[in-house]
DNA sequence: CGGAATTGTTACAGTTTTGTTAAAAACATA
DNA sequence: TATGTTTTTAACAAAACTGTAACAATTCCG
């Protein structure tokens, strides 16, 4: 279970450097090249760790981190500054918003690699955003365990990363596509017709006593979780 | 109740800047001139979090962030490295000893409290106690006894360190990768699959009389300690 | 030194999980 | 109602994963 971390950069050559270098120390790694996407995204997807840019064209890195900062559900994630300004004004201000750490560009990719595991290292085993609920689900990402109505519920490994997947963004309907692509991954073949078999058997499994449905179809364009 | 930082650092005048500047901000301070007394005292008082100088007379600084790293009861202590050296091999080798932030002296009285501020936020609650308990499961880290409903259980070094790290975080599925970092080591090449046959020596060795199975799996996860 | 304890690796068996397919069912629309 | 499209369901074989025992290498200790 690698450490998922997304940049929020605008200069797309740091980009593929850092994507290069960070994919090489195994951790998965998304990109985004503005703010008001990569505040969207940051959401979504809810990496580990995060390095922003201080300057960004639309939404600016630093109104970026204090938006994260602001929220509950993500102000835990440790974000790592990138700014080309060394000047000490900067710096503080990046720490004042609620960065954790800040480098100067042009940086060091072992310094950068460093201060990565640092932080990773330090983060807090338990945050309220590592047990989510919807409705009468429950689910605990660190335990593993999922609840309907507080009974435990037992899922396998890609039924677990489903209903993982769909209750970060519930009543969000998606295609069978973004399904592949989240849950089993980005560059793996496999029929779109097995995400309905998988469907299927998370249904069954959280279907406890016949109360309400939960996964919905939406036909011709796919499921989504429901209340 | 304030938090307590630990200074060690040789030169007077920096003790008496930083001494000032940090209890202007209202933390407890404490110092010591020397390595080896430092380490006395940070075991004994076990601070919040600690001010190093890299390089200290006696015993330096890079020694003592080692020792104290290795030691269950004090590596959640987070350590600033100070260091007059700005290569950026010194810095690496201030992380790779666990150090968890560093910075070049001169350095600005307003970033070091930045720093400070950023790691006492994130530190983990002290695991620092001699004697852990979980449920009917009793561990003294200082004689490296483990104990069953208060009968003593005999454990190999890698099991009592194998327990000793799940208790730590109980009920949470580590991944072996994960187990073979923190039991094991970071750079060390050890099998996958050899965590399988500890976890199985620890489950014997603890399963006296049969009672709950303690090590749970969680199948393409890892294992967890429950109750 | 010699025996005991500890350690990491491997192979095998048993179980669970997974993806695919095909038939049945459900749905939408003319 | 008839027809074509889409989804549900069941069944099955392949793949993945875990538990266990046995073994050799190493360390520990009297």
């Amino acid at each position: 279970m690698p450490a998922h971390i997304f940049i929020a950069e605008d200069e797309t050559s740091i980009i593929t450097l850092l994507k290069y270098n960070l994919e090489k120390e195994s951790y998965k790694v998304s990109f985004c090249e503005n703010g008001e996407q990569a505040l969207k995204q940051i959401k979504d997807k809810h990496p580990d760790l995060i390095l922003m840019d201080w300057m960004l064209p639309d939404l600016s890195g630093v109104e970026v981190c204090k938006n994260l900062k602001k929220d509950n559900k993500y102000n835990d994630i440790p974000i790592i500054m990138l700014t080309a300004k060394g000047e000490e004004e900067d710096k503080l201000r990046a720490f004042d918003t609620g960065a954790d750490d800040y480098v100067t560009k042009p940086f060091s990719q072992k310094e950068l690699n460093a201060r990565i595991k640092s932080l990773l290292r330090r983060s807090k085993p338990y945050s309220s955003v590592d047990v989510v609920e919807f409705t009468d689900l429950k689910i605990d990402r660190i335990t593993k365990r999922v609840y309907r109505n507080n009974v435990e519920i037992s899922l396998g490994p890609t039924e677990f990363k489903l209903l993982d997947f769909f209750i970060k963004n519930p009543k969000r309907v998606y295609s069978r596509e973004q399904l592949l692509n989240n849950v089993w991954g980005e560059n793996i073949y496999v029929e779109t017709r097995t995400v309905d078999v998988h469907i299927r058997r998370l249904r069954q499994a959280i279907n406890i006593d016949k109360t309400k449905p939960l996964i919905r179809t939406v036909r011709s364009a796919g499921y989504s979780l429901e209340s």
